[in-house]
This record gives C-alpha cells, sequence and structure tokens, in this order.
DNA sequence: GGATAATCGAGACGGTACGTCGCGTCTTCAT
DNA sequence: ATGAAGACGCGACGTACCGTCTCGATTATCC
C-alpha cells in the first residue's frame, strides 16, 4: 500500500487531473533522500531544506507532495520499510509459539535499529489525531498485531486455545510488553524476555477462564 | 526529589558564592510558564522564547538552570505531578486485583489527559540516552511499575501467586498493554479493558508454571 | 501602432504558419487583466502568475507573447493609452503658449493619475538599454515632446520665435521641470507652475540670443 | 545626517535602552555589502540573503535595521556619498553661471555612474510616499536643488538677477532639464548641452518680467 | 478528410528570495 | 555575580513568483 497522502486510487474516473502531472521520479528523490537523512541523522535531520537540495529538488515540491517535515519522514519510513512477508513466511511452519517468538524478536531488532529509533519516537511526537499519524502508527505497530491476530485464530481453529477468548486483550498482552520495553529501555529485549512473555501468556489462553 | 539538572546541593561547604544569588522565585515563575505553555500549546509550544517572555525572565536565566527547551519542559512536568502517594493510599486497603485495577485507571487517567499525552509524547521524542529523559521516564512511568511491584511482593509474601515467579516480566505484562493502549489508541482504555487485562494476567500467576 | 514586441508583420511572405493561431482573445484577455492589476496593486503586483490567472489563460501563453513580467506591465500601458489626440486637436486653435499650457496640463494629469504614476516608476525601474524600455518611454515622453517640437516649428515658421533656436534644449526646458516636479513631488504642479514655466521659458525664445 | 532609520537622537533623556545594544559593527558590514552588490549587480542584486551573506550577519539582523530590501538599498547609496562639499568649495570662487556649469557637470558625472543609475532608478521605483523614499530624493536630487537655490540667492543680494524671481520655479528649470536628460537619454549629456541649458535660462532672469 | 502541428488551459517543475521564528550565545546596564 | 533585556549569528520554516516543461484537448492548415 502505498505511502502517498492521496492514495484515492479508487478505479472509477478520476477525470485525468488537468496540467503537467507529478513526476514520480522527483517524489522517489525526495523519500530517498530523507530515508538517507533520517538514518544519517536522525529524525531532527530530516528538515525540508536539506531534503529538497540532497533530492536535487525546489523546496515548493516536497511542499506539493507532503504538508510538513513529519509528514515526510513518515512517508520515507513507510516507504523504505514495506511492513510484509516476514512473519508471512514463517507462519505456517511452526507452533504457535515459535511463530509468534519469531515475529516478536523480528519486531525487537527492528525497532532497536537506529532506524526503529526513529520510527518509535516519530510515534510519539506527531500529532495522534492526524490520518498520516495513524496510518504510520497502523504500518509500522498495528499491522505487526494484526499478523498475531492472524496467528490466534489458526490455533484457535486448530483447538489449543480456549474458545471465548479476547483476541483484543490477548494481542495487546503479547505486544504491549514488547513495544513497552522497546520504548522505555528498562530492562533487555532478549530471547529469554519473549520466551517468558509468551510462556505467561499462552498459559492463561489454554484452558479454565481469565474471569 | 528536585528537577533541577543539577541539584548538587550537598550540604557541605558551598563557599557562599559571590554575588547576587540566584532567584528562585525566577525558577518558579519560569516552570510554571512551561506549564501553562504546555497545557495551552503541547509540547511545540514550550519555545524558550515563549517561556521567558510569560515569566518575565531574560533568557540567559532560563539557560542558567536547564541547558535547553527539552529539559524545561520536562522540569515543569515533573515539578507539577509529584507522582505520589494516590496508589499508596489505596495500597494496603484492598486485594491485589482491586489495588491493580484502581492503580491502573488511575495511570489511564492521568496519560488520558492533554498533560499526559505532552508526557508520553516527549518520553518518545527525546533522546533516551540522556540523564534527563531517564529520569523523566523513571518519575512517570517505572515509577508506577514499581508501586506494581510493591503490591506483588506482598501478594507473594501472603502466598497468594506461586513461587519463582519473574517479577519484571510480570510487571511488564500488566504496565505494557497498558501503556500500548494509551499511546496507540487503537482500542478504548475503559475499566473492562483493566479488569480483562489483569484477569488474564493474574491467572496465569496463581498456579502452574510460566515455562 | 501595436504595443505588441514582435509586430513583424511585414506583408511579405510569412508561409501562413501551420498548426493553431494564437489567440487574438488570449492576448487582449492579458492585456486587460495586466491593467486592472496594475491599476488596483500598482507595477508590483502584475505578476504573471496573477496576469494569467486573471486573464483565465495558461502562463505559457503570456510567454508566447511577451519575454517577462516587465514587457507584459509596458505592453498592458501602452495599449491602454494611445498617446494621441488630445494635444494634436487643441494644436490649431491657439497660440502657441496656450497650446503648450494645455498639453502640459494634460500631461500633468496623465501621469498624476495612479496608472501614471506606474508609467513613471516603470520608466524609471526598467534597463534602459532594451528596445521594450525605449519603445515604452517614447510612447509615454518623447512623443509628447515631439508634439511640443512640432509647435515650436509652427511658430518658428510664423516668425514668433528668434532664429537659431536649439530646439531639442528648448524642449527639455518646457518638459523637463515638468517630469521633473512629476517625478520629484517637491512643489505643486497646477496652472500656476505651468504659466510661470512658460513665460520664463517663451521669453528667452523671442528675442535676443541665449549665449 | 545617519542614514539609519531611527535616527532620533535629541540628545535628552533617551533611557539608554535595556539589552544589548545594536552592533554599529553590523550595521556598517551590512551596508558595505549592499554598496558592493549594488555595484557589481545593480538594485536587484541588493537582495537580504546576499547582503546577509556577504556581510557575515543573520537575515534577522539585517530585518533590525531596515524594514526591507529597498530600505537597506537607499540607506547603502545614501551612506556611500555624503553629498556634500562638492559644490560648496566651488561656490565662492566663481560666477553665478561657472558654478552652476560645475555643479551640473558633477551632477550629472555622479548620475552617469552606474552607481547614479541606481540612484535614478530606485528614486522612481520606491513608493514615493514612504519617508525613507523621500529622504532619498531628497538626499540625491534636492539637496542639489538647494545648493543651487544658494547661488541663485547670491546672485540675487548682487544684483546679477531681477527682483521678484520665482526662485522654485527657476530652480526646476535649471535641475529639470539636466534630470530629465538623465532619466530618458534621448540627447547626450555633455558640455554643449550644459552650457546651452544655463544660457537660455539665466537670459530670462536678467531684466524684464518672465510673466 | 485525415494527418500534422502549433496553440490552448492547466499546473508541476527546479529555483531564488521572501520575511518570520526559534535556537543558544553574548553584551549591556541595573541590582 | 546575577538579574532582565534584547541583539547577535545561524538555520529552518512555509509562501510567492520566476520562467520552463509537460500534459491532454483544441483548432487550424496541408496533403
Amino acid at each position: 500500500m502505498p505511502a502517498t497522502v492521496k492514495p484515492a486510487d479508487a478505479e472509477e474516473a478520476r477525470p485525468r487531473a488537468r496540467g503537467r502531472p507529478r513526476s514520480l521520479t522527483s517524489r522517489d528523490a525526495i523519500l530517498k533522500a530523507a530515508r538517507e537523512l533520517m538514518d544519517q541523522l536522525g529524525p531532527a535531520g530530516v528538515t525540508m531544506e536539506a531534503v529538497a537540495a540532497r533530492a536535487g529538488v525546489g523546496k515548493p515540491t516536497v511542499y506539493r507532495w507532503w504538508p510538513d517535515r513529519h509528514a515526510v519522514a513518515m512517508a520515507a519510513l513507510m516507504e523504505a520499510q514495506p511492513s510484509d512477508q516476514p512473519a508471512a513466511i514463517a507462519k505456517r511452519t511452526r507452533t504457535l509459539q515459535a511463530a509468534l517468538a519469531q515475529q516478536m524478536q523480528d519486531i525487537a531488532d527492528t525497532f532497536g535499529s537506529p532506524r526503529g529509533r526513529s520510527v518509535a519516537s516519530m510515534i510519539a511526537a506527531s500529532d495522534p489525531n492526524t490520518e498520516l499519524s495513524k496510518a504510520f502508527r497502523n504500518h509500522f505497530v498495528l499491522a505487526r498485531r494484526e499478523e498475531g491476530r492472524g496467528l490466534l485464530q489458526e490455533a484457535l481453529q486448530r483447538g489449543e486455545l480456549r474458545e471465548g477468548l479476547d483476541l483484543d486483550v490477548t494481542l495487546d498482552l503479547l505486544y504491549g510488553p514488547l513495544f513497552f520495553r522497546l520504548l522505555l529501555g528498562h530492562a533487555p529485549l532478549d530471547a529469554a524476555f519473549v520466551k517468558q512473555l509468551l510462556g505467561q501468556v499462552l498459559l492463561g489462553l489454554r484452558s479454565g477462564d481469565g474471569n
């Protein structure tokens, strides 16, 4: 799913806007420049002037695509990491616990990187009410949570989990602690933690009731 | 615990510095101004110029106390909310589950407020490695988590929880999902959620092993 | 005589260019828009974007007719005021002094208007070496001076003026002070001034020599 | 007399403004930079960015002293040429005609230079109603005209000129044609012209009446 | 009559400069 | 020495126009 501000590509009419079409080349150059600045200087380095200069583009062209520097940075990060296959590959080959463990470790690795830190800091710094901010959170965090929902539902169908489980609470029980440690950094985020976390959560999912 | 970067008020010598002493009045006026700006304009509104102007203070005076705008903002927020008694009062009067539920609901209320949103956004936006940032995270999040540790330890001594419990994982299991929903806002953070959350977590704490 | 930069309509071949011919409707709309902007906002308001937008025309269409914004503004002003009959009508009906007085008052009125101020400011602001600039100066100022030359020559033939008069100096003696006050605004430009001016100048033209 | 916008140096109170005083060093560097740009690139080259960069000064500092680019350019030109002694020296040593001839040739030389062209173009391009614009016109043009008034008054006292002369008209009669040719460029501005001009004007001043 | 070609409106393009705001530092006088 | 005041160099902001280009659509001439 593209990171543009106006996807709007419902296949209907869309009367082939008048005038010169926007240059996708410019758009890509802008996002590439933003990504490089993000990696080299962090989120604060993604200034409109630096992005435009590095992309070989006029500042107004950047503003034609995105309304401000936060939007450019978010679009660059979203385009950089498609949020795709990694877990999907592993999905079917393991047990629920193994699949979740792998995905969570993958998330930890991703967010442990400098670019991941940038993502985290932008999630919290941006106005949470804008559409772009929601899309960004969805892209980087909630999409992973939805992968987990898929894994849980399969396990549910296999009868490995008890009926009547509140999936949303369970998902937060899995991913909440993960991002909590990522953001706070008060304790290590290693394989042992993931194992313990999964163990405690899954224990409560197998039998009995959680009330 | 003061919010200044340099407490340094070790009671020893301190040769009664020459010249005019720093005005505590100024300090308080600065923090008050910062708090007001934070409430009215959000974290981005806490600029040094605005703070100094509103406090009726010169900019260098602000810089004499804190090194940059983030520090002023953090100090203002920390001074505003002492992170004290609320849970302490309730501690002894209820069951573990009830005490935790009350504290968590209290946290949710606190962070649901505009000022709480500011706190959350500053946590994620600030450089996580600075001392001030650590103090800030500790003040607003980890201190609450430590309150929970106290509650769990009491329950442990009462034999309500199984031995060998990994308290750190358990604490993240409790507070992680809470802050996860606070930050992401993907699902409501109401009493039902708190109840479900506590139910699922405590279920795994009572018997059996979590491995 | 049209105000376009490229009249070039030498009646010869001109192989009746292929393709769609330029729209005179557009041309007129552009000049009309430029005139309106000039009147409402002054010379600085005559921007290519505003002209094109107000004329309901694409920017390249404007550039197809004129090379830059100055040219458009000058063309608009020149087209607006044909520099014609006013004095021509009066020419024959009066004495030299009366005819000059009327023309000069007419010039003063013209240049005293907002549009006249625009003309004056463009004369001085434009690069004096371009062809267009020369045509513009000629249209608005020197053409009037040439009218005066005609009046003087008639008077010369009637024997009202002494022989050997340097007409160019005399013309500048008449029109120089007029435009001087117009541009500098240091003193009123009223009928009394015109009368005084003509009196002093013509005094020197009647007899004796000016050496 | 300085070119600052706020001279206001009436020697009275002026309570020694609070805060850091403005740096005259910066002011001078700005004006010097503006002058150099004016000489090298013409009036259009005097952009705020270029001035600030060349002066080694921040843009806001330039705006602290002058409100816009025109003001900077005018101040630079006024500071560059003090509009002083030249004629004053010659004043007493010659006849009226010789003194005027020298001054007028001096004016022609001054305004014939590139910098003089810039001055002329700025006079006509600037909003004639602002205080700065008036000061500018006064500095470069009317001050010279006033020198001429002095010369005429001396001649008047010596009895060289007839009584009842309208000095203002006479002055415009002298300087108007000069600036007319300067601005329009339709005829040479050489010694012969100056001689002819003075001859015709002075002829009318000696005897008879100009009505 | 169908191809060809220059024009049309529209509007995005790379740029330059605008005038503003905030940073964190420095310099002044008054306390 | 510290207080407030405020100017300093700096750098980024977001906007306005510049003059050029690239679209699809239109309108004429030429084959």
